[in-house]
DNA sequence: CTGAAAGCGCTTACAG
DNA sequence: CTGAAAGCGCTTACAG
């Protein structure tokens, strides 16, 4: 139960406040000696500068909110992970802000962070609506996006280069043998998402391969959607290229379930590279995103804003893990 | 960027900022008339109450941690999820602290607590080593904990009662016509994890089987260690219930990887009932904890310790998700 | 019902 | 290098 305050240490270490304080946030102005008579005194007493008072002064702190849409998500938690240790390392403290896809409340973090006095904020946008309201509420702050903003070159960005993802999957596909491959999107609304599904098409068209994009009915369960709309179509694919892992997950499943084997009767390649696709079965192959570079770079974006450098669009490239949910087609 | 103050309120509405502080913190205490043109001229300066401000002013905040090993896992990021739901109805704003397994940490997040003038603080102890930290920092604090705390009773605790669960496990087995059932731990330190592992080795002996438990070497891999083992006894189980549902992915997996089909050949039940469950291959049957319960219990309990009420430990019923992981065995 | 005052725990020019 | 003073944005007894 540590309720000394910084007056407490004064009294007892016999000096004024305004040491104890330069002791803290900025020892060089203190003479060892006393500073370290101060810390010491301090030690004793328990005290630990209290953030909120100082962020009051001040007037910042080193809360940096992370808002993403869904945390049950396993990729944005495996997200969050990453730019929790990226920030703590560099002296800030995260603190997560899940919007359970509720595009609105965005807004609402967005005037949280300016009540914290965040230096700056991280949003991974669930859909495009995020995005209005971070212009709308966010300009004059600063705020990095993990997704692409088209349309405001001022707002920093990383992404992973979605094009090259679906073309690394595509070719795996190709390569082995593959010539039906669909394209299995999920929940739509953000850049990334287009930007997935467009290229599929593009690569598609490439390869001379007739798009097919196995979109799901709005209210049904997406793997059992999805699987209807493969088998109702007249020449079946071979191949999905799903969206992300937990819709390949999905996919997989209801494959099963209903007697397709992975990758026997088809193929299916996820999007994201989670470590839980490693741990399911089929081991699925899968299109990695480098989070720890996406969260790291998120935090140095972060930073460069507040050094007023210029604003960077950074795009990393994705890789592909091979792992069992692939073979080639059963001739 | 709403920047205005309590003091440029006033001023803008022509009269004393305590009237401001109490048009918005204590309503009731003020003329309807001048309450309103408060809160017109407010909303005009877009200004929002500093929660910092009023936190430190209060000695109190609704900022309630909630510490808990790691977000990857689903389980966490369910618990998460609809703690979190719940702290928001009640007023509470979540902040979600990971401790990425590192017991030690747990401290600081009890001090930070105090630094954020939190009412309460919820945690989800990774180890013992967790509980310990607790009790050293945290006695005069305000703690409930998602797991039984066998040597202090003062801190109220929720919990789901393991017994039970690994009781409806066994005996769905037992139903189904297995004798061979094996138990597959996974990291152990938790009371939980000790009450799971303890009500197998009883259950097993009160239906007459020997139990069979299925632990990993250190340092390899979970999955490849619990099936190694799983193979390597004399009388091969038909069944095996796993410690958690992330441990049965990768037991299923790595079964399924080395040819021996799920549940064709042995049957496999989680613990934890995640959504995810229903979308892996084969979906798994699992013992279901009440995640949500469990969050908003957590909540309660927060807040009868703010009320003196008796510290209550409430102990949740399991329930049975049957799904395809289990079968009868191949006679 | 409203105002004036003190103070939460800290920081930071400004003197000395 | 250290102290005294003002102030961050708010709340809450205390008067009136």
């Amino acid at each position: 139960m540590t309720n000394a305050s910084i007056d407490d240490v004064a009294a007892a270490a016999g000096v004024h406040r305004s040491t104890v304080s330069r002791a803290f946030s900025n020892p060089s102005a203190v003479r060892t000696q006393t500073r370290e008579h101060v810390l010491r005194v301090a030690a004793e007493l328990g005290y630990a500068t209290n953030p909120l008072a100082q962020a009051l002064r001040r007037r910042s702190s080193t809360l940096v909110p992370l808002v993403i849409p869904d945390i049950t998500n396993p990729f944005f938690a495996e997200l969050a992970r990453a730019t929790a240790a990226a920030a703590e390392q560099r002296g800030y403290q995260l603190v997560l802000c899940v919007t359970e896809n509720d595009g609105s409340s965005t807004a609402g973090y967005v005037t949280a962070m300016q009540a914290m006095y965040s230096p700056f904020g991280i949003v991974a946008p669930s859909t495009r609506v995020d995005l209005e309201a971070l212009r709308t509420y966010g300009s004059g702050n600063r705020v990095v996006v993990l997704d692409r903003v088209e349309d405001d070159p001022s707002v920093p960005t990383v992404t992973v280069d979605s094009r090259r993802g679906v073309e690394l999957a595509f070719e795996h596909l190709a390569l082995l043998g593959h010539r039906a491959i669909a394209y299995a999107p999920g929940i739509v609304g953000t850049y990334t998402a287009q930007d997935r599904h467009e290229a599929y098409e593009e690569i598609a068209a490439g390869h001379g391969v007739a798009p097919l994009v196995l979109g799901a009915p709005d209210g049904v369960e997406l793997g059992r959607g999805i699987v209807d709309h493969w088998l109702a179509e007249p020449v079946r694919a071979t191949a999905i290229i799903a969206s992300n892992d937990v819709i390949a997950f999905a996919v997989i499943a209801e494959l099963e379930a209903r007697g397709h084997r992975v990758p026997d009767e088809v193929s299916v390649v996820g999007f994201d590279g989670l470590d839980l696709g490693a741990h399911v079965a089929p081991r699925l192959t899968s299109v990695r995103q480098p989070i720890g570079d996406l969260g790291r770079i998120a935090v140095d974006l972060g930073e460069s804003l507040l050094d007023g450098g210029p604003v960077r669009h950074e795009v990393l490239p994705p890789s592909l893990l091979i792992r069992s949910s692939t073979s080639g087609p059963r001739s």
